[in-house]
DNA sequence: CGAGCTTGATAAGAATTTCCTATCACAAGC
DNA sequence: GCTTGTGATAGGAAATTCTTATCAAGCTCG
């Protein structure tokens, strides 16, 4: 039963039959029929359906929130269980947004560490995007914002908080200031993350505190993207002060530190809530602390 | 896989082999295979076998655990979905002490006229077992005593507290009393309930306080036992007032109070916590709210 | 010790279920 | 009106589940 119910699952995801289907790596009539028989089995309506998808039933809405539940503790005791005979093992599946790549990099090294069988999948993605694969069970972590949009049932460790700087070729008018503020910002030739991005979202919001409106004319869901326009020279890019220094290195450009970034933009470890964690998201959460407690 | 996680659950509860597969109606093959396939699946032994049932592993303990919270929810996402076409129908298995009899009829009545779909199993049990019973999704709710035993992770509604009346012949030389003690009762004969209920030790612990030693010469798990005994004479015994007026009602027999009963025994409708409940336990739970409200 | 029980594992075959390929039916778009 | 996209249906092969029958190991008690 517990297969019907993530094919469930998977069809409120993609929102179609087909999709759903091939991402279980089932052929679609078995996604028919094990929708049907579960439907069956409930004694209610879950899909709407006239010759395509038409969303779930309010049932069905219902459906989903426990189907999730379920298969989430189902799957959380397989992976406790071979933990007890393995020790730490598995491969834990981590969604960063773009702007936290090294630090996911950083967590995932200590980590491996520490926990010699442990090994990572890190996808990069959007805030946004975490939520909806922690919610399908596609990941078992995000490293993403804390605060600004909501995220629900989660269990939370906080890394730090982004401290954003202006990078930008040695050559730049900027280049030699000690600290530049958002209001210069405003006249510059920007290269940013595209705007489905919530650190685009933030950096916009900083503009707009300052009275300033910034000309993007480069956009990408990519930070190396970013790093490489700005090290070619006539654009400048934002970003956060460790992923600067890291895209910095090596090239001919430079990270200038921005004053008074007051909004609140904490990164951290996020997890969906459960009691007691499985004991490698124990352990991740745990290493996440460490490193926390190290930087402050 | 969820029917697995029941053979493990009936497992644990019967210690036996063929009594678990005779209560899941199924034969012993197929639960010794279904035992073992759930252990290939999680790749840990889960029990310790030697020619008989040697107890769970310790994997095995925290596996049942987890079994049980999943295939409880499993269960109420069926008996939600059931609600949601049939509207609040269905049987609810009640488990009741035998001093608090009265009242899960009283609840049930209520409930019925109020909700007509639904139907009640009431069986009469120790508090202890309750609680046996509630992991065991055996039952769905209890009445029970809510303080003295621990109860686990539940959800709870007060619905009175027990005040003690002595129950007599109505020759008996105490009949006419406004009250009596502890300490009168001490030289009686007594008939009371078996020690392995709770009320029975809650009895005890005030006769202790008051500094005296009962002879319970007759002892009973039914209170029909006890009242049958006093309306023949020459016993008294010791009820909560509301089950005493029940049973004193058209006997030869009398109820007086006994005063300084200063332990506290509060009793009420105790349900397995979840968030949210099931709309016919929330409705449970409601209607016992509504009675607990009038009383007071 | 050894016969008789109890208890759980194993074997073999029947019954059921699952899942795939192929095809159909319906609606939307052009 | 044809094409395309989408989900349902049919039929048959494969896998699984479940049952009966039997076995092996360990108690129990004379």
């Amino acid at each position: 039963m517990i297969a019907k119910l993530e094919m469930l699952i998977a069809l409120a995801q993609e929102r179609h039959f087909g999709r759903a289907a091939e991402a279980l790596g089932i052929t679609q009539p078995t996604l028919s029929a094990g929708i049907k028989q579960l439907e069956d089995h409930l004694g209610v309506k879950l899909v709407e359906r006239g010759s395509r998808f038409g969303g779930l039933t309010p049932e069905g809405q219902r459906a989903l929130v426990m189907a999730r539940r379920i298969v989430g503790d189902s799957r959380r005791l397989r992976d406790e269980m071979r933990a007890k005979r393995d020790g730490l093992t598995g491969k834990i599946r981590l969604g960063v947004i773009p702007t936290a790549l090294t630090w996911a990099s950083h967590l995932a090294a200590e980590m491996t560490v520490k926990h010699p069988g442990v090994s990572f999948q890190i996808t990069s993605t959007t805030s946004q995007n975490i939520k909806t694969l922690l919610d399908n069970l596609e990941i078992d972590a995000g490293l993403t914002y804390l605060d600004n949009e909501p995220l629900g049932r989660v269990s939370t460790v906080q890394l730090y908080t982004e401290a954003y700087h202006l990078v930008c070729h040695r050559d730049h008018p900027l280049a030699g200031r000690d600290q530049v503020t958002w209001g210069d910002l405003g006249a510059q030739n920007l290269c940013l993350l595209t705007p489905d991005m919530q650190n685009r979202r933030i950096i916009n919001r900083n503009f707009h505190e300052a009275g300033v409106t910034p000309m993007a004319t480069i956009e990408s869901n990519s930070t190396v993207v970013l790093a490489a326009t700005v090290a070619r020279g006539g654009w400048v890019t934002i970003l956060p002060g460790d992923l600067a220094d890291f895209l910095v290195a090596g090239r001919a450009t430079v990270a200038v530190p921005i004053a008074g970034a007051a909004l609140s933009h904490r990164v951290g470890l996020v997890t969906e809530f459960q009691e007691p964690h499985t004991p490698v998201l124990a352990a991740l959460m745990q290493t996440a602390k460490d490193i926390a407690s190290r930087i402050t």
